[in-house]
DNA sequence: CGGAATCCCACCTGATACTG
DNA sequence: CAGTATCAGGTGGGATTCCG
């Protein structure tokens, strides 16, 4: 199930340098952008919701239900974050009874692309993380 | 990169359907999962450490230098985390003074992976998501 | 239907002090 | 050096209620 996309042009020879060494330090500025895009990407909701609107356009009430689990403060405060950061777009439809849409935006539909391969990482390896999690619990 | 039509029904070869709910049972365990890797990979710290450690081990207060801001108490919890899902190897020298090391295990390192590219992706769409919250807080 | 407003609490987090 | 213990403040997020 691991298999890659056939559309996926990522290069597989990626600097993993980037993160821990001098292109991208943590004593570097750029640090700072990686804690703000993993704090806006990395809650609760956010990459769920992401994920979901990946397959096309959904309403308030339709979003509530797919997302598993989300209260609707979470909901409305999520897509709000979204929407201001340009990741997903909002469309009210001004009938009665109202009808408001959510949709990701081109930049949203591209953050799907390593969200998804984080995805496949935590799919590919939870029985390793699960059997550590074990181990290390039943050691102490 | 790879352009996806924003509101394409096309089908998706990328297995989104761990993101979303939808697709997995009632429990959910995929979301689960994946909600709890990002927990994990999102939590304020981790990914930093992950991050410096993937140079090579170091030792507690090496990496307490290296990972800017963060308190004692973090960086130990962190670590425990870390440590208890596998990503992690704890080594204590019993020597005097003690010497503890801390080095990334194979798994922790194959995390840098995606997690790298979700920092490429941030520093590729950083100028569109500042211009996009701009944009926003102005228009309100 | 799609929210906004309010209440409330668990937990995250930092600061400080102490220990082997 | 490598932690642990304790306290205190802020905040994330659920439950509930109300509104256009």
């Amino acid at each position: 199930m691991a298999q890659v996309p056939p559309h996926s042009r990522i290069p597989l020879d990626l600097p993993l340098d980037h993160v821990g060494s001098d292109a991208c330090s943590v004593d570097n500025p750029a640090s700072g952008m990686i804690r703000e895009i993993l704090a806006r990407v990395g809650d609760k909701w956010s990459m769920l919701v992401i994920g979901v609107l990946h397959d096309g356009p959904l309403r308030f009430t339709q979003l509530h239900r797919k997302v598993d689990g989300i209260s609707q403060r979470m909901l409305t405060q999520t897509l709000r974050n979204l929407e201001r950061d340009g990741l997903v777009q909002r469309t009210s439809y001004p009938e009665i009874p109202p009808r408001v849409e959510y949709a990701a935006t081109p930049l949203g539909t591209s953050l799907s692309e390593p969200v998804i391969r984080l995805a496949l990482w935590a799919a590919e390896h939870q029985g390793e993380i699960l059997a550590a999690r074990e181990a290390f619990d039943e050691a102490e």
